[in-house]
Order: structure tokens, then sequence, then C-alpha cells
DNA sequence: TTTAATTACGAAATCGTTTTCGTACTCTTC
DNA sequence: GAAGAGTACGAAAACGATTTCGTAATTAAA
């Protein structure tokens, strides 16, 4: 009596095993009468149906997977709470799976969950743009996915992003504005999809204010914490004149806040800084930073709707040019950190 | 040709299934010459087995589950970030759950997971101690559990905690030595077991040191954020003389320093606070924020380290007197916040 | 009354693995 | 050269569900 089955079950009924598979799920063949005995001896003797056989046979898992480079982040985690919102809603399990920014870690878990282990994928791409063989075998294999903040845009896939251009361009007009002179846009990597439409949106700000390109600087910082670390005070000594810094992510900024307590730079005096972030705890920091804050749970629900939507859709043919792209708006928080 | 399986490799191969499965898996009933031959051609046609007919062959889902009370939280995420990192290395799968401190949740989601879907399950408790009767089943199931954090100690399941009583007395010092007059004790519930022992070692110190009754006060703010807000600002109107405030959590912490900057509260000359935290910015909050803070990442690698462990030893009768208990220690650092 | 349709169920195939068991064949060994 | 051991493989039975198909029994239609 280890494990309850339906077989156990259907003996204790007097019923074949098939009629209490149908009986459980409500099939039209089977009488009320019936179905309410099968229901109620289930309950009673706590049958939970083995999702593997089941599964197996019915060749979906009700599960999805979740891809993303990092999870200790303020951003990803508002992000799965707004993916398991809708998750749990439609009974779907959710698997995570961290690449730590390693675009090769990422290519080896994506091609993994080509055995048909998860209906569906949601993915923040942690890799670079040249390469994306790993997402044409998902797109071949009619695995669905939808890419979420990182995007891949060679890729033909749902997408659910930000304004990332316009809220770059927003927090440089806000920093030309502040009497900054010169300009730093620090950046994780130059092949990430949202960093560089940020980084867009900050040089198309000051090519429209005419800043000199030599008053403008950008720091790749990458995503080694200690390397990135170094490479942010060296470019900060000695400092240029009124520098404004566009942190294209909330990590880089503390960093800055770190380096510049370290080597004794005031903020905003000596230096305005402006950053992505989703802190709880911006408004709290010496000096309050300013933020462009993304709408992280939206995000994460949006395209958890999407996946689900191309999960149901499956087998049907798509016209390609509807396919969704969703883009949500950040908000911008001007704080102590940007004061003139 | 859509999905490739192992019966088709056979055919491809002119060996039967059987024998194909067992070069598979190494085994010694198969020369290397038809070992490689296998392993040449599954690799070139990219088989890779279904992982449901799999685990319900072998009866083993190769998936853990974390279930946590909430993620967006510094220290759970960090907690997963360290059993990640050994899930991975097994190449185990994790599947998360967040219960949003609902018991009810948690009882539905582990009774859910009786089903066989994981092989093991990592929990922090969001139940009150008086409702245990779902960890009781697993138990019954033989599905491997161990608790980390939050635990149930009515339960007799592997644990890994850290030192919260000790913690909690020398935040509580502390905030003596640093010339608290009135102590006040920020609990999200009086049902967590970690809380507690917090509670217990604040309660110890104000004890040892022969502070008043009267001077000690015990806030419950509970789990709902707006609710909290009030109950915390309200118990701050009127402010008493030299308070010290022992946060069981940042959130509260957070909380708090919010309400002080909005009904100007000077910290750290008109109250001192200190809190159990894994902020990344504490050192950067205005003022820097005392923090006690958790070895996160080394709670989730121990007690991922201990369920596969228990995974292992499955069947196995273990004495119970031996029931792993993993206690780590918290670290202490002064900043601001608590400075006299 | 005969035929057709409907109702309510069961037998058996199926999903893709893993594993047990059986068996040709070769190789020792005395 | 007969018996026993070892090698290398295949047939078939599991695992536990779902689903197709077949069919008695009942009801409705002609």
């Amino acid at each position: 009596m280890e494990n309850m089955n339906i077989k156990k079950l259907a003996k204790e009924l007097n019923l074949s095993v098939s009629t209490v598979s149908k009986a459980l799920h409500d099939s039209y063949e089977i009488k009320a009468e019936t179905k309410e005995k099968v229901l109620a001896l289930a309950k009673q003797l706590n049958y939970q149906p083995n999702p593997f056989a089941s599964s197996l046979r019915r060749n979906s898992s009700k599960t999805i997977a979740v891809v993303i480079p990092e999870i200790a982040h303020n951003f990803f985690s508002l992000v799965i709470n707004g993916i398991e919102s809708i998750a749990e809603e439609l009974k779907y399990h959710v698997l995570i799976y961290i690449t730590h920014e390693i675009p090769e870690k990422e290519e080896q878990i994506i091609r993994h969950l080509l055995n048909g282990r998860v209906d569906g994928i949601l993915i923040s791409s942690s890799g670079s743009s040249n390469n994306n063989a790993h997402y044409h075998e998902l797109v071949q294999k009619g695995i669905p996915f939808v890419f979420f903040d990182r995007a891949n845009f060679d890729v033909d896939a749902p997408r659910v992003t930000t304004d990332d251009y316009q809220a770059g361009f927003q927090a440089t007009e806000h920093l030309i504005k502040s009497q900054c002179k010169h300009f730093a846009f620090l950046s994780l990597s130059s092949q990430m999809s949202a960093i560089n439409h940020r980084k867009d949106g900050f040089l198309a700000a000051l090519k429209q204010y005419q800043i000199q390109p030599d008053h403008i600087h950008i720091i790749e910082a990458g995503t080694d914490e200690t390397l990135s670390f170094q490479i942010i005070r060296d470019s900060l000594q000695p400092l240029p004149e009124s520098m404004g810094i566009f942190s294209s992510v909330e990590k880089l900024a503390i960093q800055t806040y770190h380096i510049c307590k370290e080597i004794n730079i005031r903020i905003p005096k000596q230096l305005k800084i402006i950053s992505f972030s989703n802190l709880p705890t911006a408004a709290l920091l010496n000096p309050a930073l300013s933020t462009l804050t993304q709408p992280a749970f939206s995000i994460g629900k949006e395209a958890a709707l999407l996946l689900f939507q191309s999960i149901k859709n499956k087998g049907k043919i798509q016209p390609i040019t509807t396919l969704p792209n969703v883009v949500l708006k950040s908000t911008l928080f001007i704080r102590e950190s940007t004061k003139i």
C-alpha cells in the first residue's frame, strides 16, 4: 500500500482502469453516479495521479522554465514573482535556471530543455547577439519561448521589454539639465540588447544637446564583481569636472556608491548619478539615488501571459506579422543623487 | 522525424532498444565498440532521453522543490543561489514555489508534492507551529525534506539554521551598550521559529542587563506591507526616550527607515536600529545600517547538501539520534545606525 | 418487431524508457 | 570434448497514466 495508483483505485471500486480515468477527467462517457463514487474514493484514499506517467502519455509537462542571468537581484526576483503569480493560477510548475551571465551556460541549459521537460521557456538572455543557434533549435523543435528584458532581436520570438531607449534618453537629458559637463555610461557588456538600447538613448540625448564627443565616456565594467569595481574606480581617477553617470544596471550604481565613499567623491556635488534600479532602498541611500525603475512584476506577468498564450496556440500556424512585442514603461524618480 | 527516441535510434543502428539503452548507460554487458557506435549516433542525431519516461521507470525525477515564503528578498534569493550551485553540480532541476507567507498555501503546495514530482524538498516554513500535519505526510511518504532558516522544531527533519539566539543576544547587548533606554523588537509573527529565537536572545540580554520590563516593547508587525507600516509608525509615536530597535527582518528595518524619514525621527540620535539583513546597500544607507548578516548562500548550500545526502540514503534506516542540525554563524556589522 | 442510435463501460494499445530474464556463442579447463 | 563460465545481445515486461476502439445493454425510430 506504499503508493496509491489508478489500478488499485479501480480494483477497490470494481471498475476498470479506463473507466476510473475517464471519471476523474469528467468524461461524458461516464454517468454522474459513477463519477461521484470515483471522486469520493479518490479523495478519501488521497489519490494523486503520477505526473510522469501523465506527462509521458499526454506529451505535456505543465511546467515552464525561467532562464535568468542571476537571481540575487531585485529586478529578476520581482520578475519571478510576476511569473509565479500567473503560473500558480494556471497550475503550472516553474523551474529556475541561472546562467551566471555565462553564454555557454545558457546554451547548455536551453539545449537540455529541448528534451521536452518543459512546455515553454521564459528567457532573459545572457548571450551575445552573434550566437543564437540554440534559440533556433527551440523554434525548430516547436518549443514556445518568450524573451523578457534582455531579448535577442535576431530571433523570431515574443518579447516583453521596457522603453529602454526613451528611458535612457530621459535619464541623460535629466543629467544634462542638472548641469553635468562630462557624461559616462556604465555598461555590463556591449552584447546585451536592453543595455544597448539604453546606451543609444544616452548617446542620442548627448547628440541632441550637442555635447562634445570627448566629454562622453562609455565604461564597460563587465560582469565580474571585483574586476568591474576596479574598472569603475580607475575611470573615476582623475575625476572629470561635473561628472554625470548613467548606470545601466543597479549593481554598478551600488558599486559606484561604494567607490565614491572609498575615495571621497561627493555625490551629487562632484558626481551625479542615475541608475536603472528596483532597489527598495533607493530613497534611503546617502544620498538618495535617482532611478529609472522598470515595472518588474508586470514584466514577469506579461511575459508569462504571452508564453501561456503561445503554449495554447501550439500547432496552429501563427502569422509572423503579429509577433507579440510588449513594451512597458519605466518610471523616472528624481532624487538627491542628481541634485544641482 | 519530429522527435528522436530510443526506438528510432535502435533501428538506425540495427540494434535492439535494450542494447542501445544499456550502451547509453555504459553497461558492462555491452562491448566498447558497440558503445562507441551508439554514443556517436546519439550525439549526431541529438538524441536526448525523454525525462518523463525515464522518471516513470526509474521512479526518480532528478528534481527538487524549494518552498519559500517570498522571493523578492535578498536573503531568499541568495539562498536559492546557494541551492542552485549544488543542484547544478549534481544535474538536478529546481522547482520554485512561493507561499507568500500564507500557511494554507504552503500546505497545499506540500500536499501536491506528495505525488512524486520531486525527489526532495527544501522548506523555509511559513506555517504556524500548531499545524504540521503536511510535514508528517511527507515523512510518511518517505519524501526527504530539509528545513532552512525557518524550521518547524516539532518535525523530525534535518535543519539548517543560524545562531539566532546568540545573534539576538549580541545585537541587543550592542544596543544596550550604545546607551539605549527603551528597547523594541520588530517581529513578523510570533509563530516563526527563527524569529522567536531572535526574540529569546533579545529578552535574555535585556534580562541580564536588568532592563525594566516597561522599557521592553515587542512589536508584531505582521506580513502585510501597509498594515505593518502603520503598526510600526503608531508604535513610534510618541517616541520613547533613547529608543533601540532590533528588527528581526530586513523588510521591517527598511520600513522603519522610511517612517523615520517621514515623521522626522533622526537615526541614530533619537532612535538606534540594528537589523538582520542581507542588503548589499546596508553600508550606503543614510545612516548606514548596523546589521546581523546571515550566510545566506552557505545556508542554501548546506541545506541542499543535506537534502541530497538524505535522498541518497533513502530507504536505509537512519538513526534518529543523528538527525542533522547545522547551525551557521551570523556576522555583526556595526555601522552608524547604532552610533552613540 | 426490427433496426439504428445512444449510453456506459472494459480491453488493450500507447507514450519512451529501464531492467529482468533468456540465450546463442565463445572461451576455458580438466 | 564435455561442462562450466563468461560475453554480448534481444525479447518482453514493467512504470502509471490516457485514449482508442469495441461492445453489451438500453432506448428510440421506423
